[in-house]
Formats: C-alpha cells, sequence, structure tokens
DNA sequence: TAGTTAGCTGAAAACGATTTACATGTTAAT
DNA sequence: ATTAACATGTAAATCGTTTTCAGCTAACTA
C-alpha cells in the first residue's frame, strides 16, 4: 500500500523532456523537435538526444502536448450497444484504423440513452476527443438548424445507422435496397404472405428496411397486410413474441422477413418448438449476417453487412476531417450481399 | 471546407475558465472551486458563477485539468478481440461502471498481438490513461522480478485471463473448477472417452481448464488418452478440424469438452453434417455459455462464465486502487455454473 | 476595543509539452 | 575582411486548469 503515487513518481512519470534535455545538454526544444521533426536537428545532436531518451526510457507526456496542440488524439465512439457483433464487428475495423493513424478509441456504451450519449459527445467539447464516430442516430449536440451544420459539431461520421441531416456524413449499407432485395428474393421463391418483424419505430434504419419491405410488394403487386407488421425490438424474445403473434393470425404469412438476425434467431426458435419446418412450412430471413446466422439450424438466410468495409471507411472519413480536409456529407453506401442459406426456399403449394 | 480549426474556435473551445471568470467578476481560482468544491464558496458567487457558466454553455478543458491533477479520467481496456461476446460483455460491464465513477474507457484491441499490448500499456506511462483492464496474459511491462511488482507497474486489473504472477490483481473464474464440473457431469451421464478441445497452449485459461479436465478424468480412475486431446484456436473452424480428427479415431469419443462456444458450434456443425445425433451418438460440452449458446441446435449444455460480474468486480477493484487503496492481489474468484441443455445425454450403450 | 478566528477570495505558481522569436555559430560569397 | 545566408540552438510564452498561500472581511471572544 505505499500507494500508486509514490510509485509512479519514483519509476514511471519521472523523467520528462527536461531531464532528458538536461542530460543530453540540450533545450527542451531540441528534445521536443527530436521526437517531433526531427529534419530540423543535426545529425549528431539527433542521435544524441535518442540515445538518452532510449536509456531512460522518456514517454514524452501526451497530457502537456495535447495541451499545448489542442489536440488530443483520441477519437470517442457512442455506441448503444457493443454487445450487438454487428458494432464490435464495425468497431475492430475502425480500432485498426486509428491506432494505425495513432488515434486512440474513447469507447462510450450508450445503452440507448440519450442523456449518455451526449455525455460522451461532450468529452470532445472538454477537449477529451477530436472527432466522434456516431452509431446512434440523435445528433448528441443542440445544433441551430437554421445555420450550416458544419459549424456547429466537430469532425464527425454516422456509422450504420442513419440520421435524417444530409450535412453529417453517414456510412452504412443501403438499407431500402437490401431489404427490397431480401424481400424480392422471398417474392421470387413465390412467396405472397411475407410478414415484417421490425426493429423500434424511433429507428430509422428500421424504418428503412421497411419502406424497402413495401416497396418490392408494391412492384410485385401484393397487397401490404398491416397484420404482417410487427415491432420488435431486435432481441431474440422479441423475435419469439412476434412470431407468436403471427402464427395465431388467421392466414399466417409463409415467409417471415426479420430486420436482424438476432429476431430471426427469436423466430427460428418458435416455430421449431411448435413444430413447424423451416423453410417447408415458414421461411425465415434475417439481416446483418452475424458471425452465428451460418450456425443456427437449419442456417439463416440473411442479408450480408460488410462490418469490416464499414468500420475502415468510417475511421477513413473521420480522419481526412481531422486533417482539416473537407469530406463531402450525405450517405456513403458500402455494398451489402443477400446470403441464401437454409432457412428459406420455396413457398408451400396448398 | 472553412475547416474545423476556425470552427472549433469558433463555437466551442473559446470559452475557457478565464472568460468566466471575468464574466462573473471573480478570479479563475473562484471559478474552478465551484466547479470541483462548492463548499467552499459563498453561496452568493456560487449562484452568480454557475448562472454564467450555464449562460455560457462552458465545460472545463479536461486536459488543462488533467495536466495539473495528473490524472487522465481514462482507463485502458486492453483486450485481444473486442468481436469475442465474451469479452464484449464484460466490457460493457466495466464501462458502465467506470462512467458512473467518472472514468472513461480506452479500447485497446490488440489481435493478440505483444507489440500492440505493449503500445497500449503505453499509454498509461505517456499519462493518457490512469489504469489498465488487461484481458491478455502477457505482462506489457518490462519488469524486475527481483522487486516488489507493486512499485513497478500501475494500477491495474487482470481480467477473465491469468498471468503466473501472483501479484497481479485477476478476476475470474475458477477454470480448472468450472472445467472439472463440466466433465465430471459427462461422466455422470455414462461417458469414459471424453475427448477435449482446448484452446491455444500459450494461453494460461486453456491450460487451467485442461488441467481441471485431468482432474476429473483422474478422480474418476479413467485412463486418460491423449488421442483425446485437440488444441483447437477457440474459432469455429477449428472446432470443425479437431472433430474431424477425433471422427477419424478407432475408437471415437462418446463426449466431446469443447474449451469455448464457439469450437462446440463447429463440432455441432461437423457432427451433424456428418450424420450423428447429438447427444445420442456423442455429445458436446461448450464453455462460455455466449448468447448464442441457447439457440443453436441441440441448444449447447456449456459453463456459465458471469461477465456482468466478472466485469463489475474488475472495475471496482480497479477503481479502488486507483482510489489509493490497497487491493489484496492474486486470483478472485467468481461462481460459474454449469447449465445443462440438450447437447448432452447419457453415453450410447453399445 | 482589540484580538482572534472562520469564511471567502485572489494572485501566482505549477503541470509538461510545443512553438515562436531570437541568438549564436558556421560557412560561403563578395 | 565583411556580410549574408544558413544551420543549429535557446529562452520564454503558451495551452487551461488546480492548488497553495496569503489577504481580506466580518463575526466572534475576551
Amino acid at each position: 500500500m505505499i500507494s500508486f503515487i509514490l510509485v509512479r513518481e519514483l519509476s514511471v512519470a519521472i523523467v520528462g523532456i527536461k531531464d532528458i534535455a538536461t542530460l543530453a545538454k540540450v533545450s527542451p526544444a531540441t528534445v521536443s523537435r527530436v521526437l517531433s521533426s526531427p529534419e530540423l536537428v543535426s545529425k549528431k545532436t539527433l542521435n544524441k538526444v535518442k540515445k538518452i531518451i532510449d536509456e531512460m526510457g522518456y514517454r514524452p507526456n501526451r497530457i502537456g502536448a495535447s495541451l499545448r496542440t489542442r489536440k488530443s488524439g483520441n477519437i470517442m465512439a457512442i455506441i448503444p450497444d457493443i454487445t450487438n457483433p454487428v458494432n464490435a464487428g464495425i468497431i475492430r475495423a475502425i480500432e485498426q484504423g486509428a491506432q494505425s493513424a495513432g488515434y486512440s478509441i474513447l469507447l462510450g456504451d450508450t445503452q440507448g440513452l440519450l442523456e449518455r450519449e451526449r455525455h460522451y459527445a461532450d468529452l470532445v467539447t472538454s477537449g477529451q476527443a477530436d472527432g466522434i464516430l456516431l452509431f446512434c442516430s440523435r445528433m448528441p449536440f443542440k445544433v441551430d438548424s437554421n445555420m450550416p451544420l458544419a459549424g456547429q459539431i466537430p469532425p464527425m461520421v454516422n456509422a450504420n445507422e442513419s440520421m435524417d441531416n444530409d450535412e453529417v456524413v453517414q456510412v452504412a449499407v443501403d438499407n431500402v435496397a437490401a431489404a427490397k432485395t431480401a424481400v424480392n428474393y422471398l417474392i421470387g421463391e413465390g412467396h405472397k404472405r411475407i410478414a415484417a418483424i421490425t426493429g423500434p419505430s424511433d429507428i430509422p434504419s428500421s424504418n428503412e428496411r421497411l419502406q424497402g419491405y413495401f416497396d418490392a410488394l408494391q412492384e410485385a403487386s401484393i397487397d401490404i397486410d398491416s397484420d404482417l407488421q410487427m415491432a420488435g425490438d431486435y432481441t431474440v424474445d422479441s423475435g419469439i413474441n412476434c412470431a407468436e403473434q403471427l402464427l395465431l393470425l388467421r392466414k399466417r404469412p409463409t415467409a417471415i422477413f426479420c430486420f436482424n438476425d438476432e429476431m430471426a434467431i427469436g423466430v427460428m426458435k418458435l416455430l421449431k418448438k411448435q413444430g413447424f419446418l423451416i423453410p417447408e412450412d415458414i421461411s425465415v430471413m434475417g439481416f446483418d449476417d452475424i458471425h452465428y446466422a451460418e450456425y443456427v439450424t437449419p442456417a439463416l438466410t440473411t442479408v450480408h453487412q460488410p462490418l469490416h468495409e464499414i468500420g475502415t471507411t468510417c475511421i477513413n472519413l473521420l480522419l481526412e476531417q481531422l486533417r482539416g480536409n473537407y469530406v463531402v456529407p450525405g450517405k456513403q453506401f458500402l455494398p451489402f450481399e443477400l446470403k441464401v442459406r437454409a432457412s428459406t426456399g420455396p413457398a408451400p403449394t396448398v
């Protein structure tokens, strides 16, 4: 218990730029230049200083530097749920890109609470982060909608969600096109009664998927039956509940399109429990293509999202902004892919 | 492109403690006190200053404060893979605990690379973080093993892994006991040929589980057959590969104990593909109890790890250290639970 | 009334780097 | 030999806080 304060003084933080300067018999400024603009200092002093730095194991204090340069070297990632494999996959790619550009990721799991989104967004206001990666759909800043957005918010990119503000740069899959593709495939298999289990109604990406669902049905001249639309909340349990409701219907659907894989897994669980055959009785389609979609039984047909690509695109667009370069705002779409597996098939002929 | 520098100057960063002080006609010191020790300032000035702070939307610059206080308010989480649901689950709990204590989590995904572990550990040396949550088993610092560890490393807790250094505080499930429980259960079901698919041999927790496996067999006087131990790498694919090898054996196992659920899922996939019945022909046991274990078919019997509890315990022990309090080093075990589902059953009677 | 105390407040010195402006030393050109 | 140009180095200001120390006022005690 001789205490960490002591410890840190002694073994870690004691050596500063001034100490190095003294030991190398140069000024602190020279040491600083050795580290950040070595081309400005003579070979001889460069080596001399570098050697001392090595010997002493000197690490420049980032806080001191940040204060002066007004750059923290951190990027704030604001995420509703890090436990969600889609988010985790994207984050992983982001983290890689950030680290190789010398940035660190600050992780903020908000549990969907606006309050916490705001809190984390404030970290950039307070200098702890230089930019934001936002995985939710709400603007975490108070903005004056009469003024151009660019002047009001820090560098930011909206990842894998949609905001209704066209002035923010957004990276995601084209949800309406993707959902439409999925439903078209089901229609192609002869399905006419296709149910949709959506996400929460306040989540734009869910509404976009719903739009794609409508579009596909409309183009195929299939009547839209509102009994076939159920609102889930992206959890397995909600998939189970919604499926229950659907099975109670007088005219059951022959296919169920779930707006994420979790709910699809729930749906399959219930269907199997009730003795339904998948896909012979009812086809099940997911969305996301999480890792496990492939391993449930039957393997889940779903829409693949390119998580790694989404992540790298996000971080690149953010880094570009952080470099002070202009990035054209608006949605940037990445390609999705329909993964046809065993959970979908032709509509029953009865 | 009129640039963020401009932007930030104008709309965000311009108001500092001095501005508030000037406006409120007090000294910066008083403003600081209003924020951090309001009991030291009179009601009247308190209100006056608070009002100005509100009006101006002033947020203290954390970097400036950090420089002075030598506390960054950050905790470094060093994780081999954030995509792993076990890690993600723990992190989520940690993040909550950290945030309510006023700390932010810096996320470092190392992809298992020592170099990156070191890099992230260095962030505390450079003042960017005050403590470390380590999800791997290697010490990311050079330490002199002749000296007590306490003086050489910053506040740190080892999460869900094992380090062979008893001086570091560690939080996890008792892997040997857990594995032993799992294998005992299989033995109780009449299995005698029980295979083990381990993790990488350089991962302590995997070796601990192997030890538990040995212990259980030994106590039941079952001969240990080295053909039945396969080294996987915690991926679904390695589960598939190992299962393949096991099926090629002249005397096949009647149960397969996988050291994580991913590999168990792979094993089940292969078994089903080859027409084996689970658990009638072969029982499959996992470890971790990830979210999806419940939803594969048949539902996976596995060892449940209390992720949330592990997370909160980790963060609490770290916070305790950060407060300067002594924390007794060594392993702290959290209770596991055997979840018996459908993938295991009595040994075939042949 | 004088002296003490308690309660507030302010001035100024940190914290550890970067960076500007300037000084020195060296070389090359006239 | 003088000067200009350049290479190299230094001193000092700066970033935005916190915190120590001292000072002031008002209230209380003797």
